[in-house]
DNA sequence: CCCTGATTCGC
DNA sequence: GCGAATCAGG
């Protein structure tokens, strides 16, 4: 992925709003939370908001350059309290064995932004409910932090195991 | 352990 | 310029 001026542009909006980078890194989507907070740095903007000088930093010694290195590393993510417009849930995939219970691709359903995950970068505690069609690039997991030991992020637990008769009166 | 941003430096 | 590895901290 290549740093469009699009792409930067959202970074910049993003990073205005006060997300964290590996949020960012999960909206844009093919970059990891470094390749962002690098980003920030180049474009200057980085300090956000207040502050002024970083207090803590001396320096760093040996570096081993980044060679046999694995660990691929995708982490980060918060439930922000923003809610990204009606994107349509489906039944069809199913993440890890987690019970997928039938959802209508239903009218106004908000979902939590989420971190937009591919199954690939699914852990125990992402959020695995499924989001878009499963046919399309669009499709991807929700992937935000899961709540306890369940498949689900909170909000999607509630979808979950709701019946939908009572699904409807209760929104 | 989870995460955050900051920095260095090989590429 | 890019970003993994690393650091320092919550």
């Amino acid at each position: 992925m290549n740093w469009t001026d699009e792409r930067v542009e959202l970074l910049k909006k993003l990073w205005a709003e006060g997300l964290s980078a590996s949020q960012i890194a999960a909206q844009l989507g093919g970059v990891s939370r470094n390749a962002v907070i690098g980003k920030v740095h180049r474009l200057k903007l980085s300090s956000r908001g207040r502050a002024s000088a970083a207090p803590s930093r001396p320096k760093k010694t040996a570096h081993s350059g980044a060679t046999g290195k694995p660990v691929p590393r995708t982490s980060g993510g918060r439930i922000l309290p923003q809610t990204v417009g009606a994107n349509a849930l489906n039944t069809a995939l199913d993440a890890d064995a987690a019970p997928r219970p039938a959802l209508r691709p239903s009218e106004n359903v908000v979902v939590p932004i989420s971190r937009r995950l591919s199954l690939a970068d699914l852990t125990e505690r992402t959020c695995k409910w499924p989001n878009g069609d499963p046919l399309h690039e669009d499709f991807h997991f929700c992937g935000n932090e899961s709540a306890e030991s369940g498949p689900y992020c909170t909000y999607h637990a509630r979808l979950a195991f709701q019946p939908a008769s009572e699904r409807r009166r209760q929104r």
